[in-house]
DNA sequence: AAAACATCCAACCGCTGCTTT
DNA sequence: CAAAGCAGCGGTTGGATGTTT
């Protein structure tokens, strides 16, 4: 602890520090609430000899410091997921992180903000507009669902060859079949928009198929996206469904711990749970 | 190699609502 | 009941890092 950093404490304002934690101050949060527990956070940055604010402290602990804080790379379930929710609740970030265990709101926001935010801005269009909301359910989660399923193959095939390894990743390892979800979720969208007819239909191999294929059809599309260059033009068709087709808002939602009982676990990511969020 | 630009994410801020006094 | 204190939430910012020119 750099000693100079804290000014002897005395009853009069000292300023609180602020900017990047050291890790001699992670060091003592996390062994102050080993101890102690965490809670009424104002009081434990004192006691703890923090110079914070329990804000701060707070934030730290919970976005960081946690033992069950999961960090880095957003799994395609757990994209699914997002979307979903969001569509559902809106920015409601901590309600949504109860669902993704182990992920912060302030994570799942940021995902949100750059990834998310980022292919509508591609859109020229409103995170918040039917258009986008659209493009979600009928490109976006079709391609997540592939990818998910794609991982689980890939895992299950990891299985046969190394039963004792355990999936660390969450990217897949549960047995769902998923192809009569993808089958369900294709016929729905071929009864009700031109893109989502074929979104579902290139499921057998998406890296292939010529740039016209891609502007008709929603395969190429699909893998990359909504390239910009392709000025969007295809998204201005009339193919979307009537309004009312489709409801975000529908349906009752069951408590995480309905879910998976609070823990998590492999089948937490089976595609088969997601879809039924989705429905 | 370096400057410019883009992206990511940890942390802060202001606000709201709940609890305590 | 009102005021004060606190926890939690969502929006925003700024520095670090990566990528492009």
């Amino acid at each position: 602890m750099d000693m100079g950093e804290l000014r002897i404490h005395s009853e009069e304002e000292i300023e609180p520090r602020r900017g990047p934690w050291t890790s001699d101050e992670d060091f003592l949060l996390t062994n102050y609430i080993a101890i102690h527990g965490e809670g009424r956070w104002n009081s434990l940055a004192r006691c703890a000899g923090l110079n914070r604010t329990g804000k701060s402290c707070r934030l730290r602990w919970l976005n960081y410091l946690r033992p069950d804080v999961r960090r880095g790379n957003i799994t395609p379930a757990e994209q699914l997921l997002i979307i979903v929710l969001q569509s559902r609740w809106g920015n409601r970030w901590s309600k949504i992180a109860q669902y993704l265990p182990g992920r912060t709101d302030n994570e799942i926001k940021n995902y949100w903000r750059t990834r998310v935010q980022k292919h509508a801005k591609q859109l020229r269009c409103d995170v918040n507009s039917k258009q986008f909301k659209d493009a979600l359910r009928y490109l976006w989660l079709p391609r997540l669902i592939e990818r998910i399923a794609a991982d689980n193959s890939a895992a299950e095939a990891a299985d046969c060859g190394d039963l004792a390894g355990g999936d660390q990743t969450f990217s897949g390892g549960n047995n769902v079949d998923v192809i009569p979800l993808l089958e369900e979720s294709g016929r729905e969208s071929s009864s009700s928009s031109s893109v989502g007819s074929t979104s579902l239909g290139c499921s057998t191999d998406v890296t292939t198929g010529s740039p016209a294929n891609a502007v008709s059809g929603g395969c190429e599309i699909m893998q990359d996206f909504w390239p910009p260059e392709t000025g969007c033009e295809w998204w201005r068709e009339p193919v979307m469904p009537s309004p009312g087709e489709y409801d975000y808002d529908g349906g009752l939602m069951p408590e995480p711990e309905q879910l998976w009982g609070g823990e998590m676990n492999d089948s937490l990511w089976s595609v088969e749970r997601i879809w039924q969020l989705q429905q």
